[in-house]
DNA sequence: AAAACAATAAAAACCGATATATTTAACTTT
DNA sequence: AAAGTTAAATATATCGGTTTTTATTGTTTT
């Protein structure tokens, strides 16, 4: 199975300091690419809102390349459920909904529910340890850039999903992997639309903690128990936000 | 009013007539839409061998269409999981294997046990009317057009794809049922590959009315279990073709 | 005034040509 | 001969203009 278009980071680059700067020199990715890539993130940061219209001639002169790689990235972002399409009339941006948000909470928790299970099944001690880094690198980071008000901070948000994703990575299915990972970044979208008051009061290091515990033990129940838990609390206040 | 001459008319377009008024009313087709159906088609039944490069030029001779379309087709069948693309060198039709067949299989199985159990607690009866309508219809249909040796039926197709979706339609998550609609049609596609020896020798349509009585029992662990029955009974068939 | 129609404006879809990148092949150099 | 280098051929990616379709506006008719 493919991997996300603007994904060209895996874990074990790192290492070959090499290759990441010829890699980061040349910079040979598509106009594609990178325009899917930067829409994906305006989107989810909410700079395109929700249900407006995507001109392509507008578009092309915000992102200062022409019609094909603009039409092309649209047509990946449908697929991401990041945009809608309708033949011949265009492109607009998803909406968003209480409704799309409960949807979406609730297939979340039916699909992690599973690929932690299985992860937890299959998984060696290799990545027990990956479940362990990930946690304290997460750990370390914090979830604000200011203590006072909340300011998203790039780097945590890049540790958390790496965290989740490293969970389930072993669940024997990269079409589940996908899937997960495509319902993952709709729900940073709702984050990010319900703004800095979803920042939460209480102690999310010591739930993902909680969850590692139960993996580390192996226990299948508990930590899909606790995984859900967590999905829950977050959302609630994701959702406080979206009714308003 | 400058009336052009250069008027160059694809012919596809006069050969229908019923489903012709419903389309000139307001359903106009984008040309990506058609070559999008057309290569996912080719795709599915083998025309189009997996793995092979999907040189733009070519196709574009062969659907007689520009690049835009090509294009745009490929990038939405890339998230279909039918074409695969590596930035800058283009296209490919995504391969096939035995492992991939497994992945399937057990992806399947653990989304669609989902979907039915929500499905049954959700559904009323209406949904039930529908369960019924839906098997009672692909009852009717031959599995095969010729009674001794196979020729698939595209009837059946349609009908047994409906049914299934049917059973799953009240799982109340849209995404749920998209991920299983694509996992649906990469079965088919291995179906397809595997050819006319994976014909079933099983009254498969037994099984269908078994998964249907337990639904409408309201049974969700044992219409889940049927389920699933049905659906590694079927890949038996399919796998044994593969590893040849 | 509401509906039907026509003319205009706007936007989407599409095409063909050009620019850019990759692959292949031929030709050195070690 | 293997590895490196360069040049030609091939294919991808991209652009900007043209055609087609949809949306808007204004006018006529009922």
């Amino acid at each position: 199975m493919q991997d996300d278009a603007s994904n060209h980071n895996p874990p074990e680059l790192e290492d070959k300091s090499v290759l990441a700067s010829i890699c980061a020199s040349n910079n040979t990715t598509s106009m594609t690419s990178r325009v899917y890539a930067q829409m994906k993130q305006d989107i989810i940061s909410g700079r395109l809102e929700p249900n407006i219209k995507l001109k392509i001639e507008s578009l092309r002169k915000e992102y200062n390349v022409g019609t094909s790689p603009i039409r092309e990235a649209l047509s990946l972002l449908t697929s991401d459920y990041f945009v809608e399409r309708i033949d011949q009339r265009g492109f607009r941006v998803s909406n968003v909904s209480s409704d799309g948000f409960d949807e979406l909470l609730r297939t979340r928790c039916w699909l992690e529910e599973r690929a932690l299970s299985e992860s937890i099944a299959r998984g060696n001690g290799q990545w027990e340890e990956k479940v362990v880094i990930a946690n304290y690198r997460l750990s370390r980071i914090p979830r604000s850039e200011s203590k006072n008000h909340f300011v998203a901070n790039e780097q945590w948000e890049i540790a958390h999903k790496k965290f989740h994703m490293t969970l389930i990575s072993e669940c024997g299915s990269p079409f589940l992997l996908k899937f997960c990972d495509q319902l993952y970044e709709q729900n940073i979208r709702y984050r990010q639309l319900a703004g800095s008051s979803a920042y939460p009061q209480r102690d999310v290091a010591e739930e993902h903690s909680s969850i590692c515990d139960a993996v580390l033990s192996r226990n299948k129940d508990l930590a899909a128990r606790l995984l859900i838990d967590h999905y829950n609390k977050t959302s609630y206040f994701v959702k406080s936000e979206l009714v308003k």
